[in-house]
DNA sequence: TTGATATGTCAGCGATCGATGACATTTCTC
DNA sequence: GAGAAATGTCATCGATCGCTGACATATCAA
């Protein structure tokens, strides 16, 4: 999942808390934050703090990546890497 | 890059803007913060605010990914994927 | 060195964080 | 529906955010 605003990474974090069967009490425990604190961030709070946002993804084993991305052609629509047409790619290129 | 604590994310957006050869007070103004700021986040500030940190990287074309871990072997080095071994072994294959 | 540029440090300030605790509302199981 | 559980809302409070502006160190070229 790309996370670009903090809407999306608060959906992210109640999908996969929902997922494991917790409730915001015993997750803000897990993570040592107040539940009133795991509401705001799942509706997005934008100014919640850096560190408290990362510790509350590793209690739910969701691993963060960062990427520099390629710019995708304008009008274009997104599309995600074919490992298939890049090895096919390859093959061609050799025969 | 894997991204687990505040001071990995600073590292990141550290060297990104680098590449760009951008400097702090023009980074600064192109996300809307103080250089301060910058100063504090490249250093690893674990408080920092989520919607800043996500507009920093956007401003340096960094893309943020999450996605649910799986459990690495016991013992085994993590890999990183080598998209040219892959190729290589298509075109051995062929061959 | 001198000068220019980049980066780091400090203090002061208004704004807002996250915690707490109580209460309200929604969503379930019977 | 009744009751319980989960979630959402509100007010209060100390702590800390990020900003400003000035000054202090690098860092590098001429």
């Amino acid at each position: 999942m790309l996370i670009r605003t903090p809407a999306e990474l608060g959906a992210v974090l109640r999908d996969r808390r929902k997922k494991l069967k917790l409730d915001q009490s015993t997750f803000a425990k897990r993570i040592g934050v107040s539940r009133q604190w795991v509401i705001e961030v799942e509706h997005g709070h934008a100014r919640a703090e850096l560190g408290l946002i990362l510790r509350a993804l590793d209690a739910l084993d969701i691993r963060l990546d960062a990427s520099t991305e390629q710019a995708p052609a304008r009008g274009a629509t997104r599309q995600a890497i074919d490992i298939n047409a890049i090895v096919a790619k390859a093959r061609k290129k050799k025969a």
